[in-house]
DNA sequence: ATCGAGGTTGTACCTAAGTGCAAGGTCAAG
DNA sequence: CTTGACCTTGCACTTAGGTACAACCTCGAT
């Protein structure tokens, strides 16, 4: 079974475009199975399993290469926790540092509209007007 | 008064690659206030201002774009706050939502990572094996 | 006078994740 | 048998913020 599924055929199934299916075929990260004799692409139903898993691994911030290291990681024998688990790890300290600069750019941020609801006409915010005394 | 300065001499003084001055005059973000007689750019004192100005701003994300918006505003005539204030707001509101997102991810990133730890060796990191499983 | 450090220009390249386009082949319906 | 929708390839372009290189010019010191 498994029907063989044409490029736009998994491009709807995924929610994804034909342009994007054959950038991934490009930088082969999701191959398709098999040609037709008209030489179309031919995909399988794990295909579809696989963009799933890259456009969820995605959303939580993994680059497409992560996504590449994540799924060999399966290939070739038994899945190693290991390098998964690294790359999870990863990227959650890049996350949790990324938290830590945006609450300092949102305090920073906030404290630069109070600065301009207060002098509200003329001097309006503190870190322009530095530069425009000088200008 | 007001020392003019040469490109190596802003570029040191700013932190800042002479490469890239020159890539700010390409998209007119600073520019040399004249040039030598024999062709060398030179910079005032301003310009240095206008360079520590933009590092701070980037510093809390807005883009070079909005940069150039936050300093023509005060070119003209009299600063106008709106625009300033627009712009600070949409990147506060940039921020909240990137904060939000990064929390999101945060969670799913630590709930995998806790899963790994349970499933020890086998079938770790479900996220995977999900995919795994019919490859 | 010459040498090296620094200046000038224009152009191409980089990352990431695609998008767009042109020229042509294929398929199913009418 | 033609039309229109879909497929193929290869190549260029996109955004942002630069970096790298080649070929040439200029400055200060020796």
């Amino acid at each position: 079974m498994s029907k063989r599924l044409t490029i736009s055929e998994l491009a709807k199934a995924a929610g994804i475009p034909t342009t994007t299916l054959r950038y991934y075929e490009r930088i082969r990260l999701v191959e398709p199975e098999d040609r037709s004799c008209s030489n179309y692409r031919l995909y399988g139903d794990q295909s579809l399993k696989k963009l799933k898993f890259i456009r969820a691994a995605q959303a939580i911030g993994f680059t497409l290469e992560d996504v590449k290291s994540l799924l060999a990681d399966g290939e070739g024998k038994a899945p190693t926790c290991g390098n998964v688990q690294d790359l999870i790890e990863a990227r959650l300290t890049d996350v949790e540092e990324r938290l830590k600069d945006l609450r300092h750019v949102r305090k920073v941020l906030k404290s630069a509209l109070e600065q301009c609801h207060r002098q509200k006409n003329s001097d309006c915010c503190q870190v322009v007007a530095d530069l425009r005394n000088k200008k």
